[in-house]
DNA sequence: GGTTCAATTGCAAACGTTTGCGTAATTTTT
DNA sequence: AAAAATTACGCAAACGTTTGCAATTGAACC
């Protein structure tokens, strides 16, 4: 940049080796303290500020995390990040942040960018394109050069991988069981995008929940929607306009919920006496619904923090593989709270 | 990482220079053209990655531009760093993302470790603490190593930087002159954290709208508020519980907007009827509150694209300061579209 | 005064890549 | 056949920092 200074440019000021510059900088014992002292001055004054880039060459560790996450616009994505860095900041490491729209070929291209900037090791949350497809080469290769991959939420392989993850599966059913404990005789699931594992454990958990309970699980009861209120608001009146319309909604998120929600208004339905919704992912907005929003949260700070100390751990040295599975938790508010119990 | 593999090594198995090798990969003519491929198809086996921190170091340039913020838990954060995003990835470039909490003390720590990373040049939103008390001399020193610095939502020079922002007084100027056109006698404010620019700006457009149109600013229509929901519910509890209460409400944001919603509901007043309201930023659940929120957007995506076209023409030596104003758009729903104009 | 020892400091290599310049080998020109 | 030009490659320095080892200095000891 022009004006920035070396410790070599020190070193010519002084008449004496760069190493000599260097071990001052870093309070040597072995330099006379009053050169230290007079160095170290000299380079505050100049505005001398390490090159870490020097360093990460020569020491083959860059403290910096890649993080590849398929989108940024969603609260649960900020939080994780929210929480990487809560962890990460007083390590002293800096975030990469690539966000790929799904996008299978922009996730190989900022793998091979990370990998050329040699993070220290990348936290992923796999693609739609990546995981429809099982597009894995580029993350494969990644792990046989043996540059340490956390997955978050979106996992390729079931064992042999580093993970932190929420059980979505659990939540859906905490939800579901929720809404059949409120009274629902007939409970809609918002069904999120197919491919998507989070989508599937949902659904899952849906569908197990209602099979413990004796009911069936009624084609014309599941929608399949985008993450968005615009995708939840069309499905929901295709709910609605049944003959034999719900009285619950498990949304997939609280985004899909909120759109659900303004639908069912709309139609004059009260919430959440005539119908009860439930969505995930407990974004902050949920609560300040209209009708709070009942839902199920799925930590997702806490996924950011824990894949950090994970990471932590594996630059400790910890080679073995860990897999976290996170406790969702059942935020029960008054769009699903109903007084009679049956 | 254990298993890396460098120019060297292959120049070793080659047995011959490095600088063959390295002008092999990059296609140089210099290089007999089977020589090339070869060099290339063994590279490509063994999966050589380009060390981009060598050449970081070689060419004081890294490819990265840090970016710090205040916060990363809003729409228009997000959307900014989408904005950026959409233009630097195909630039080739990576992006170090660091949040202060509104902290001056990490967004100098922040700064400090970008500085040690020499990246190429820092969007900065300024920390509430920093902005408060003037603290800036961190800025001011990054700013003498010249280090290009572009300010986004948050500055402290008039003049002397580069920047871009939304003209939020034009924003709150329209917000509240939509609501004196949809008949509101008594507007209130919900007034963000004081010493914000974007809340002290947006309560100069409210005030400078009062007057134009001959009114004046009643304190007690104007209460302060945090930018977020919880925050917003007391608030709006104050101005409803006055004798004369508000028929129109602009609030600093949506958020804020939708704590406002919520009370106003929860009181039974009708929205726009009785009360009409407008929030700030148009956040994606705005349009899905269950009374579709007005909202003035502000460009976030737009920031973050002009910081990035700022950003690589300075790459590109323009070396002017540069500021963007974006005109914010005034997006009118539900909740203030009353029938009867006055 | 020579020896030993401790206290300071310097040398040089290393990290991985690029690049100007030199050089050898081969081909073309006269 | 000698000179010139072309082709293909190697050498070494550079980026900024750290670090093991060697070297220098001065003081203390016998």
């Amino acid at each position: 940049m022009g004006n920035t200074v070396s410790i070599k440019d020190i070193a010519r000021k002084f008449k004496c080796a760069p190493s000599t510059i260097s071990r001052a900088l870093n309070d040597h014992p072995m330099i006379n303290i009053d050169t230290r002292k007079t160095i170290q001055e000299y380079a505050n004054k100049v505005g001398y500020q390490k090159n870490t880039i020097s360093l990460s060459l020569l020491n083959k560790c860059s403290k910096t995390l890649g993080v590849i996450i398929p989108s940024i616009s969603h609260y649960h994505e900020t939080a994780i990040i929210e929480g990487l860095e809560a962890i990460l900041q007083p390590a002293g490491y800096l975030l990469n942040i690539c966000v790929t729209n799904e996008s299978h070929a922009l996730e190989k291209e900022y793998l091979d960018r990370l990998v050329a900037n040699r993070v220290d090791a990348i936290c992923i949350s796999l693609s739609q394109e990546t995981f429809d497809n099982s597009l894995n080469e580029h993350i494969d290769k990644a792990i046989s050069r043996s540059l340490p991959i956390i997955f978050m939420d979106r996992f390729y392989h079931e064992s042999d991988v580093d993970r932190v993850i929420t059980d979505d599966f659990k939540g859906a059913f905490m939800a579901t069981e929720h809404l059949i404990k409120m009274g629902c005789q007939r409970i809609a699931h918002l069904h999120g995008p197919k491919g998507i594992t989070v989508s599937q454990q949902r659904f899952r958990g849906y569908k197990a929940c209602l099979k413990k309970y004796g009911r069936d699980v009624e084609d014309e009861l599941v929608k399949q929607v985008m993450f968005s209120s615009e995708s939840a608001v069309e499905a929901t009146k295709f709910l609605l306009d049944q003959e034999a319309k719900p009285d619950g909604i498990f949304a997939v998120n609280d985004e899909v919920g909120f759109g659900a929600m303004k639908v069912i208004q709309e139609r004059n339905y009260k919430i959440p006496e005539d119908i009860a919704l439930v969505g995930f992912d407990d974004i902050p907005l949920a609560a300040f619904a209209p009708i709070a929003l009942s839902s199920v949260s799925r930590q997702s700070k806490k996924i950011g923090e824990q894949s950090a100390h994970l990471f932590l751990s594996k630059m400790n040295g910890i080679h073995q593989h860990q897999q976290f599975t996170l406790e969702p938790e059942l935020i029960i508010r008054e769009s699903s709270q109903r007084n009679h119990y049956s």
